[in-house]
DNA sequence: TTGCGGTGAACAAACGATTGCCCTATGTTA
DNA sequence: TAACATAGGGCAATCGTTTGTTCACCGCAA
């Protein structure tokens, strides 16, 4: 339906390789100026826009990049999705979205259909330690950059932040408020964020010569469920942690249901931190002490190495790493969300 | 870098088309048996998929479905891409999340660029009334798919729900609460959504006899902090509502932090009624009471008008309407959260 | 020997766009 | 006047697949 080349040639009266140079404004073009006109009127009247498709079997590059998740409605990859596509619409790409729900096998059937349809670059944050899929990526030789979680040491283009540092900022809080049975909300040991955050956890401990309890640490993933869940595990101890370091902040609501539903009081009964500031903490009652995270800039910084990798062609493994910083609400100090009544609302999306 | 179908011929010592009917499974196919495994094994060995870009171009279609929307930080639009995608990934299809922000210019754009790209369809939730941009997609030929909004009277295909019962619905509840003052956060009228629930809540108000107040209508828009304003404006009145009908739970939320910076109470001193029902609002405190309409469906459903469409040729402006559903949680009526206490935790996303 | 039908594959033309190279006039210079 | 620039475009290959058509061969019957 769109109007061809061709066609514009045969209605120009002209070869169709010169119209092509004129609408790709050819600088090393030799043209008569009333030819030129001719043609360029002709292109505005039509609208014409090459044939993406055939422009891209031509030029072997396809203007789309693909971004692999977990969940899209998790809020936490709906902002690093925004952060990616501003990073990347002004520069003339778009943007496949997969969910994977963190199903491997989901995974390498999207990857394995990207790789298919020539995508020019691929953003992955749904990745494991040692994920066969990003060596599938490395080994295809397809651009990629890892988002917040990395596969293997170093060796991957990476953004993110530093997981043990904001982990142990995050503690240590907790500990600076007097607590000593702190629980730990862990994620799955086969992911880098769920280790590295525990591990930071355990080092805050340790500096402050509280003895590690095995039962204070219950895995939970990174899903409210799960954080529902594994908080009543910890709820059902004989002596239960006064304080909760939750790896996640949808983990951290998922706590919130479970103290609710005992009757306990945030933070008078259980103080509770999560991880990465996601839009949703703000906005819990009451709100959430987190550890920030630039998650729209995660998500732009990585388009933008995305890019730079697909036009220079070379991959180096930067690692780009912010540092997270604690943000402390009521949900860990009593009060802590007075000051945030009267102030203006946050800016916040459309229907 | 992947191999190409010349390749593998020239190894298995037979034309490329010979290897193209032997990977597509030609029906119509002679073939000796011995070539015949000779070449599968080869495109097993070699794992040969097709190049897509050059397969869109022979046969004119991309597998690509593009969906575009304000913004997918908004639970709204993310529940409804996952219904999307989950309508489409089983049928090889791919989607491309274009966010407009609302912004009209911007939706052109994306549009324009989709077209270029040859996507095989669109779905548009961002429609305002009498969309140009419906328009060129009509002209255009592309096939097409609004949700949630509509553009002109029944002449596009759609899915969405009946707005004006929801709106009368969630009105209706409040006046059987007893509230007489109620006011309303009042979408765009620009856009189809708008309009239909603020003529739904005065539906419900003459019918009930109740006068209507010119003065407790405003315009918020369908996000937080227009909510928020809005609000702001209302409680200013020398007769402020007792009530509140949010034309979305977004704005609902907005309407909560400017009730709790005034230290009004939720539902005692202000009942609020949000529409849409999206998993936050059942996080919050109280949880909002809404008009549920089911997201997912919206997107599963017009995935798979549109795949209809595209592989039957034929755009009939088919229109599916769901009935939408009054949700009461403890945002208009005191207690109505209780019976939730000891209930599992909702199911909810990954990390 | 001629003709015929069936096998098993090769041929070639698309699908649209891009781009290096070639060709033909018309001046220009020696 | 012959050689040569230069301007103004045309030619054709190429990207990787798909698919309608053609072709060569072999065995067999007349």
């Amino acid at each position: 339906m769109p109007v061809t080349l061709k066609e514009l040639a045969a209605r120009a009266n002209v070869h169709p390789s010169t119209v092509s140079r004129v609408a790709n404004n050819d600088p090393g073009l030799r043209i008569a100026t009333t030819t030129r006109t001719r043609i360029e009127a002709l292109l505005r009247e039509t609208e014409y826009r090459p044939n993406g498709v055939a422009r891209g079997l031509k030029l072997r590059t396809t203007l789309v990049l693909a971004v692999v998740i977990p969940d899209i409605t998790n809020p936490f990859f709906a902002a690093l999705f925004r952060g990616i596509e501003d990073g990347a619409t002004p520069r003339g790409y778009q943007v496949l979205l997969c969910n994977t729900d963190g199903i491997p096998e989901r995974q390498r059937a999207h990857l394995q259909s990207l790789a298919a349809r020539r995508v020019d670059g691929v953003i992955l944050a749904s990745t494991f330690l040692k994920d066969p899929a990003v060596r599938w990526l490395r080994h295809q030789r397809t651009p990629y950059v890892l988002v917040n979680r990395f596969s293997d040491d170093g060796i991957d283009p990476f953004v993110g932040s530093d997981d043990v540092m904001g982990a142990t900022l995050a503690t240590q809080h907790l500990i600076g408020l007097g607590h000593v049975r702190i629980g730990h909300l862990a994620g799955q040991p086969t992911v880098s964020t769920g280790i590295l955050r525990r591990k930071g956890y355990s080092a805050a401990l340790a500096e402050a010569g509280i003895a590690a309890d095995p039962e204070l640490v219950v895995e939970s993933g990174f899903i409210e469920e799960g954080g529902a869940q594994a908080m009543d595990r910890l709820l059902s101890l004989n002596d239960p942690p006064t304080a909760i370091f939750a790896v996640t902040d949808m983990t951290a609501v998922g706590a919130y249901g479970a103290a609710r539903r005992r009757g306990l009081r945030i933070p008078e009964d259980l103080a509770i931190v999560g991880y990465n500031d996601i839009p949703l903490a703000g906005r819990l009652i009451p709100g959430l002490t987190t550890v920030h995270v630039p998650i729209h800039e995660f998500g732009s910084v990585a388009a933008r190495m995305l890019l730079e990798q697909i036009e220079t062609g070379v991959l180096t493994p930067r690692r780009v790493m912010f540092s997270p910083q604690l943000l402390v609400r009521g949900s860990s100090v009593a009060g802590a969300d007075e000051h945030l009544a009267g102030r203006p609302a946050p800016r916040s999306p459309a229907e």
